[in-house]
RNA sequence: GGCGCAUUCGUCUAGGGGUUUAGGACGCCGCCCUCUCAAGGCGGAGAUCACGGGUUCGAAUCCCGUAUGCGCUACCA
């Protein structure tokens, strides 16, 4: 990427990940999360967690815990933290109390009402809102007045009204604004609490931070920052802001795209391998045709310049076949495990519980192929488990006539009855032949044994799947089967 | 409306002036394998590199403009 600071800081890398908990972690924000934590490992550095929960209002019941579940799941370990802006009010306080001192920030006595009402008038007459400073330059006298009115003031910011504020953005190279489009923002608000802008930058430099990785929808707030990081006499970290991840329709990804709390993924049967190795590729590549990558090549080959400056539409798709693959990579005994909670809550009722952990050992092996997602192993295997098959007679009768049907039935009845050595094997070796005693095509005989057997038309091989069914079960389905037709 | 950022196949991306008839992946289509479904193998369609001007012997790559998209424009973060 253009612009990038070929020096490194001597000093030891400190990031933080720094949501707010008013709402659960969707992609976006855990990918935030995901390159903090990459660039800290990458670089030994330190990874930290900061809950900005500065608004009361919005703060959502079980956020935070879910912020942490999502982290812990996807293997973010952080090094430091929580710590929580809640209560850590009387920095901001202290800070902003010095900005006043200082001359470099206000109290404003303005109404919600007034500025609602200034900035429905603006945007009518076409003018760019923000606050028209009336509390700027009040005298001691009306300020006094104010007070006897019980107005409880904010603190606002005095914005430079002229000039230009700049920065280097890590990803982006240079970037300049007017000062003139600036406002004078506010600081503290009138319960006490900071805004985003004077807890964020207090905080980053408090906990020393040294590189903030945010995303792409602060670089317009960031002017705010750098200016109150010189209004205190602070040097500000690097910055970098990151590509955003936008839904199908290409708008800010937000709860409106469904599925979008990360917890959700876990629920809906994805791997946090498989999830943490997409994520990384919203935005950052190793080289032009590396895709699948282990996290430790991850942490070893991240790097900032070759993070992607353009937003990323989350495809589920591919999300999907990514997740197969790792599915596909497990051990059969992590599968086995890791499956287990999704039968035990999603197959019917009537399948007894705790499942037959030896039976559940010998189907696994002939779905893990198959799904996507672990939560699609319950609907692969249900037929494994049920006693009563229901499905719809026609299924049965693909090609081949009522007789046709009753007979290879019957003849694979008898043949099989007599059958000792129920094993794939020997299933074959009598099957087979068969099909070609009755004149059938394999194709034919066959999907009429696997609807008989499993009642679908779809399902692993059928020799394996009969073995693992066992003989009773296959024996007395096949006679079902005689009995729909 | 103002300000900012971005713009390579439908999607994720490689590319950093000549190595590019623009490479890979998902998805899609076809073939092979095959008892079905997957998986796998092979192949195909799919991008006038948003558009218009420059700069240059040469531009997807550098510059400017336009368009479009997105973001911000709260006592939200």
């Amino acid at each position: 990427m253009p612009g990038l600071e070929p020096t490194l800081p001597e000093a030891k890398v400190r990031v933080r990940f720094a949501p707010s908990p008013t709402g659960y972690p969707h992609l976006g924000n855990i990918r935030t999360a995901l390159f903090n934590w990459l660039f800290a490992r990458h670089n030994g550095g330190t990874f930290i967690l900061r809950i900005e929960d500065t608004d009361v209002a919005r703060t959502v019941q079980g956020a935070t815990e879910a912020i942490m579940d999502g982290l812990r799941w996807l293997g973010l370990d952080w090094n430091e933290g929580p710590y929580f802006q809640s209560q850590r009010l009387d920095s901001y306080r202290r800070m902003a109390d010095q900005l006043v001192r200082e001359d470099k920030a206000y109290l404003c006595y303005c109404s919600p009402q007034r500025l609602e009402g200034m900035r429905q008038e603006q945007m009518k007459r076409k003018q760019p809102p923000g606050y028209d400073r009336q509390c700027r330059n009040l005298t001691s006298k009306e300020k006094a007045e104010m007070e006897v009115h019980c107005i409880t003031p904010v603190v606002r910011f005095k914005s430079p009204t002229e000039g230009q504020t700049s920065f280097h953005d890590l990803l982006r190279g240079n970037i300049v604004f007017e000062n003139s489009t600036l406002d004078d923002f506010i600081l503290l608000k009138s319960d006490g609490y900071p805004t985003y802008h004077l807890a964020n930058i207090v905080d980053d430099h408090l906990m020393e931070i040294t590189h903030v990785l945010r995303a792409d929808e602060w670089l317009s707030s960031t002017p705010r920052h750098v200016l109150l990081y010189q209004a205190l006499g602070w040097q500000p970290p690097q910055l970098a802001h990151l590509p955003m991840i936008l839904g199908p329709d290409k708008a800010k990804l937000s709860k409106r795209h469904g599925a979008a709390a990360i917890t959700e993924y876990r629920d809906q049967g994805y791997l946090p391998e498989g999830l943490f190795n997409f994520l990384a590729l919203l935005g950052w590549s190793l080289d032009d045709k590396t895709e699948l990558l282990s996290k430790q090549e991850i942490v070893k080959h991240f790097s900032l310049e070759r993070i992607s400056t353009t937003a990323a539409v989350f495809n589920r798709e591919k999300l999907d076949w990514m997740n197969g693959v790792y599915i596909r990579g497990l051990s059969m005994e992590e599968f086995c495990r890791r499956s287990l909670p999704f039968l035990e809550k999603d197959l019917p009722t009537e399948v007894k519980r705790p499942l037959d952990a030896d039976y559940l050992r010998r189907i696994m092996p002939l779905v893990q192929g198959r799904a996507k997602t672990l939560a699609e192993v319950p609907q692969l295997t249900e037929f494994f488990f049920v006693d009563n098959m229901e499905y719809d007679a026609s299924l049965l009768s693909g090609k081949l006539g009522r007789e046709e049907m009753l007979k290879a039935l019957q003849i694979s009845l008898a043949k099989l009855e007599a059958l000792s050595n129920w094993n794939t094997a020997s299933l074959e070796s009598i099957l087979r032949p068969l099909a070609e005693e009755l004149e059938l095509k394999t194709g034919v005989f066959f999907g009429l044994l696997r609807v008989a057997v499993t009642g679908r038309t779809a399902s692993p091989p059928l020799f394996e799947t009969m073995e693992v069914l066992g003989k009773e079960r296959c024996m007395a389905r096949l006679k079902l089967a005689v009995d729909k037709l």
